[in-house]
DNA sequence: GCCACGGTTGACAGTTACTGACAGAACTGT
DNA sequence: ACAGTTCTGTCAGTAACTGTCAACCGTGGC
């Protein structure tokens, strides 16, 4: 039995999953800091306790699923091909944000999590880490097409870091014009505005 | 007695003062988790309740004296020529980050800023709220320039968070680099990697 | 069918960040 | 000196966590 597909495992994702659907329900319906782990943990039928034990912390129940996502945009990336403009492959990074499948959730998931204050928070720094992990496979990336970046140079840091603000910011223009159109199209008019100088 | 300059308002500001640097040193010294806000009232010889009187969360305590800056960055703004380009302007607004006066602090200082999860988050969350006060200037300013941004143009808000992408971008390579050079020049040459189109 | 075992669970106690209430001390303007 | 405001410490309470431990439960060996 490896790590990835055990019964133990599967079974744990899928409580994991659980939690996380009742918690979000929660958040949406009553907000973020009016709802306590008790009140998740009634809502599910088990003990704060074993809330904690599937997530760190509270705000992980809403931004830990990210974590899922990260491979998933870093092998995106590792598979466009060298020669395309940074700005472009770091757009692809975010198609999968684009939540298919529930689209009137979306934009009450967004609104929770960028209007609570701790939880934009973390979401923030979440996606930071995200670009730790995007800047290195960029590193990756010039290496194999044979024009490494040098080792103080701030450009894979900066570009990603300017492409994570166009997200933020559409996100934001996303939700002040009431979820109207795709937020994909609102990503692709916030990238357009900005660009790396190659 | 307006608001701004009474005795009470002044010692207010120096307890307030005297509780962040005593707060600081006992982060940088022991970390942030480690230091307890109990210990940070023992050190300055007050109540944990009243420590809470100067500053709202314990996060605060650090990234709280932002605030002051975000009126100057303003004005520093405002008082740009109107047909300088908004990267250059932007630009100017993070000179005063460059923390004048203690050279060997700063470096401190980031560190436990940019590596304590808590506080990162918290930073991060502070400059999207500088962001929003920055993108209504930029508005402001188009408008007067008579190429005022359609409402729902992301554009202002796009470019501001490509900057401060950078300066995070840029404070990040600093410290890796183990503070060498100045901040300043670390912003400059992240900004340069990335622009706006115009 | 029974038992040993690793992982899961609930109950309990403890820490820490915060908040409200209140009474007394200190300070301010007159 | 007095009245009103502000500050302060104390106390009690909530909520997010964390460690501990005994009971429980599904799986595999016999």
């Amino acid at each position: 039995m490896n790590v990835e597909s055990g019964l133990r495992e599967r079974t744990r994702r899928a409580v994991q999953r659980e939690i996380g659907e009742a918690a979000l329900s929660l958040f949406i319906e009553r907000g973020y800091d009016a709802t306590t782990i008790d009140d998740i943990a009634a809502a599910v039928g088990m003990s704060q306790r074993s809330v904690f034990r599937y997530f760190a912390t509270k705000e992980d129940i809403v931004v830990g699923k990210m974590d899922a996502t990260v491979p998933v945009m870093l092998q995106t990336l590792r598979s466009r091909p060298a020669e395309e403009p940074v700005w472009t492959s770091l757009r692809h990074l975010f198609f999968m944000l684009d939540e298919p499948g529930r689209p009137q959730t979306a934009e009450a998931t967004h609104r929770v999590l960028l209007e609570t204050p701790a939880l934009f928070a973390a979401y923030l720094r979440k996606l930071q880490l995200i670009q730790d992990a995007v800047v290195e496979v960029l590193r990756e990336r010039a290496d194999m097409a044979g024009k490494p970046y040098a080792v103080d140079d701030p450009a894979p840091r900066a570009v990603t870091a300017a492409a994570f603000g166009c997200l933020v910011a559409a996100q934001h223009a996303w939700l002040a014009s009431g979820a109207a159109g795709s937020l994909g199209d609102a990503i692709d008019r916030a990238m357009a505005t900005v660009a790396p100088r190659i």
